[in-house]
DNA sequence: GCGTGATTACTCGGATACAAGATGTCCGAGTTTGAGCGG
DNA sequence: CCGCTCAAACTCGGACATCTTGTATCCGAGTAATCACGC
């Protein structure tokens, strides 16, 4: 099991534009040369986004995507949900009697990760970059 | 992303195995019936418990599966790591200058969850099903 | 100049193609046990 | 009763077949800005 490539884009689509200015439109072409990605592939993705209220889009020229105003600063979860769902990393499958003890264990231990995701915001990544390049 | 039903099954597997007698031999026949999966199919992943050293298999007629004497206790993260192999769940692919900020916080969120998982033993649960048994 | 229409630069969605990995099956080979049989 | 052989019950490994999912492309539709042209 491995996160999908799309995980990997979105994360870093919004990194960018978190960095961006906050009301600049960018090109989904832009986004997919940073990334060396194809536009209509990476534009896939990002509707998930939109969907997810993320990010917004502007169609027509000119056009593009930036942030969301409301939930301008998402963490590291919610993006990671939107692309890849909100499923369970496991499933049991096997119906003994409900309350697998091993499912059980597992969702306890996605929690911890999740717990650590969700508190983690691309901004906090934009402002250690800021202090980096300094 | 999801866990693979291979690792299910290996979990159950294992948990099965603690729980029985630790010497005896079990047949990859009862353990697949009590699974409904096909023996075939799990005798692979099997395979791969036995290469990681966690159980011994002794073939010949009234062969079988059990407990390996080192390591008669894995933890679940042995067992998964087994099954999915060792490779972290987020790469970044992208060749931007080495140290990528997003895959640093991915791999210490995949810290967080491998820590529970390490620390949580098979052992554990079948003290947990035969306290809940009374 | 000033509206009006055409062109251009975008996003959006569906359909489709392709690749890789997970899942599962089949079969032949090696190994041990145990039963049967002959002396 | 002993030893030999043979069949049965297993695991092991490789080679497939199949299914699902991720990845990616193509195209047609909708939309907004901009340009060109006629009045």
């Amino acid at each position: 099991m491995k996160y999908s490539k799309a995980t990997n884009y979105a994360l870093h689509t919004m990194l960018h534009l978190v960095i961006t200015e906050p009301e600049q439109l960018v090109s989904v072409h832009q986004l997919a040369d940073l990334q060396k990605v194809s536009p209509t592939y990476l534009s896939k993705i990002l509707t998930k986004l939109v969907k997810a209220g993320m990010i917004e889009s502007t169609s027509g020229a000119n056009g593009g995507y930036r942030l969301s105003r409301k939930n301008p600063d998402p963490s590291f979860l919610e993006i990671i949900h939107a692309i890849e769902g909100q499923a369970s990393l496991f499933e049991c499958s096997q119906n003994h009697n409900e309350g697998c003890l091993i499912q059980q264990v597992m969702i306890h231990a996605e929690e911890q990760m999740e717990n650590y995701l969700s508190n983690k915001k691309m901004s906090e990544l934009a402002a250690e970059m800021k202090a980096h390049q300094r």
